[in-house]
RNA sequence: GCCGGGGUGGCCGAGCAGCUAGGCGGCAGGCUGCAGACCUGCUCUACAGGGGUGCAAUUCCCCUCCCCGGCUCCA
């Protein structure tokens, strides 16, 4: 059967069927961080999320070409008006670009160590300043940006269908953190080019004099530079809706007199820590490194995609113990799969398989992950009760592969090996349950007992069954 | 103020016009020396409140209340 692939735009806010440009190819930008601080857990979310539709849609069968990019120059902070770059070189005493390439490294890394999928590309802002001045020039002359002394601003007016994103109207765009500049046309108008200020650490020469290139304008500059002047995704957190990806789409279809820039925009959700956005001052502030050493990447994954890509996802001990429940529990049904011997029917397998299906129209449904690993979960009871009961499996290493299959389309349990003993550990440990049945047959239970919990601490369940023990590994 | 997203059973969390989400937890029973696993049943005719349109609304429309996000810092 064929699948279709339906997807919710933020341009439109509508749900919409998933038609890529050239068939059986996705090209997807996704918003890098600003690299210039450790990446969090909110980082973890979105490329967590994007890493699960890009593995289903090659689960499916696209060629996914998937370019993330790394902002190391021009995203300017709010209260100082200065770039996050040079901000957090001058917090670390430091060259901004040394700063970058600390952190860039840094967000590389666990990346990796959550089992995300890495781009194609990784292209960095710094590295394509010859292409923004170009652009930023080509602007100039199509008429669409105004030069302020050495700065050049988009003008948002010019652009036709500016707002239709982000639903933002330019007359409304009065409200201000920032006292914009007053030389500014209209306070909606955005830099292109900043000029810098004397003795600024980080800067480019251009047509317009010293400087460095606004936020935003990396991002198209980039995206079609790999990618091409029309694209099928661009993703990214909700946070960017706007203003970044506003102006991205003005300053792109104004470059390219193409539209649209971008077929499909998917945001995700915000993460919340206890219910609290996560900031610094609120001492709720996680970074992956932190979360990495208190939790595996499996476990941070299923977290995440316990909830849809697009609502907010609150994180907490609670969220994250139950996560691990159902973890184990998948992992278990793997567990037992790989112990159990052939013989009788198909029956698990064609249910399981059943499964498979529920799980990939989930996922084909906006990629639902939530009920995907509800299809997940079923068969991994299935599973379970299957083998509770005592009831021969059929093939278990087919219905295993399906497990599997579903959970790594979602880059879950890539590494998956189901746990097993040292073949001298499996012998003690048949001497000490032999020795254990001979206790209990002579009703000596406490000792037993005793077996059982210290056991139970290293990672060995025993559980008698009709049939005798069965051993269950949570090393 | 403007724009956007939400409020689903004890908790988490899908669905969004008719049909069981799912998970976690709790209770009772079965099986067990016990525990666990597994099985059965219950908690579970839940969808913020009030109107409206439908044969039919958690799902669409309007109003009210509450929460969150964006409005040139953010994934």
């Amino acid at each position: 059967m064929t699948y279709k692939i339906t997807v919710f735009n933020t341009l439109g806010r509508e749900y919409q069927e998933f038609k890529t440009i050239t068939p059986g190819l996705v090209k997807m930008y996704i918003c890098g961080p600003t690299v210039y601080d450790s990446a969090h857990l909110g980082h973890a979310r979105t490329y967590i999320a994007f890493d699960a539709i890009i593995r289903f849609l090659e689960y499916m069968g696209y060629r996914v070409i998937y370019v993330r990019n790394i902002t190391d120059v021009g995203h300017i902070r709010e209260e100082s008006g200065m770039d996050r770059m040079i901000h957090g070189a001058e917090r670390e005493r430091r060259h901004p670009m040394e700063v970058a390439d600390k952190y860039m490294m840094e967000f590389f890394k666990d990346m990796d160590m959550l089992g995300v999928r890495r781009p194609d590309i990784q292209p960095r802002a710094s590295m394509v300043i010859p292409e923004i001045i170009d652009a930023v020039h080509k602007l100039i002359e199509k008429g669409f940006a105004y030069t302020v002394d050495g700065s050049v601003y988009f003008e948002v007016s010019k652009f036709d269908g500016y707002g239709r994103l982000s639903r933002i109207k330019i007359s409304e765009l009065q409200r201000h953190r920032l006292e914009p500049d007053p030389r500014k046309k209209s306070p909606g108008d955005f830099a292109l080019w900043k000029e810098a200020p004397p003795n600024y650490p980080l800067v480019w020469r251009s047509p317009w004099g010293l400087g460095f290139p606004g936020w935003h304008i990396e991002c198209s500059v980039m995206s079609m530079k790999y990618l091409g002047e029309q694209i099928d995704v661009h993703g990214g957190g909700h946070d960017l809706v706007f203003p970044h990806h506003e102006n991205e789409i003005a300053q792109s279809e104004a470059l390219s007199g193409k539209s649209p820039f971008v077929r499909y925009w998917l945001h995700t959700g915000e993460l919340t820590v206890e219910g609290q956005g996560m900031h610094k001052s609120l001492g709720n502030y996680i970074t992956i490194r932190e979360a990495l050493r208190r939790y595996s990447p499996d476990l941070i994954r299923l977290f995440i995609l316990s909830s849809h890509y697009r609502s907010p996802i609150d994180f907490s001990e609670k969220a994250m113990a139950q996560a691990r429940e159902n973890l184990e529990k998948i992992v278990d049904a793997l567990n037992l799969l790989s112990e159990a011997s052939d013989g009788g029917g198909d029956e698990l397998a064609n249910s399981v398989a059943l499964d498979v299906e529920e799980f990939k129209s989930a996922m084909c449904n906006d990629f639902n992950t939530p009920s995907a690993l509800a299809a997940i979960y079923a068969a991994a009871d299935k599973v379970r009760a299957h083998i509770g009961m005592g009831r021969p499996v059929g093939t278990p290493s087919k219905v295993a592969g399906m497990i599997l299959e579903m959970c790594n389309a979602l880059g879950l349990l890539r590494g998956f090996t189901p746990v097993r003993l040292a073949v001298e550990a499996e012998k003690v440990l048949k001497v000490l349950l032999d020795v254990r049945r001979e206790l209990r047959r002579r009703g000596l239970y406490e000792i037993g007992d005793e077996i059982r919990s210290r056991l139970a601490e290293i990672g060995i369940k025993v559980e008698d069954t009709r049939d005798g023990e069965r051993v269950r590994l949570t090393l």
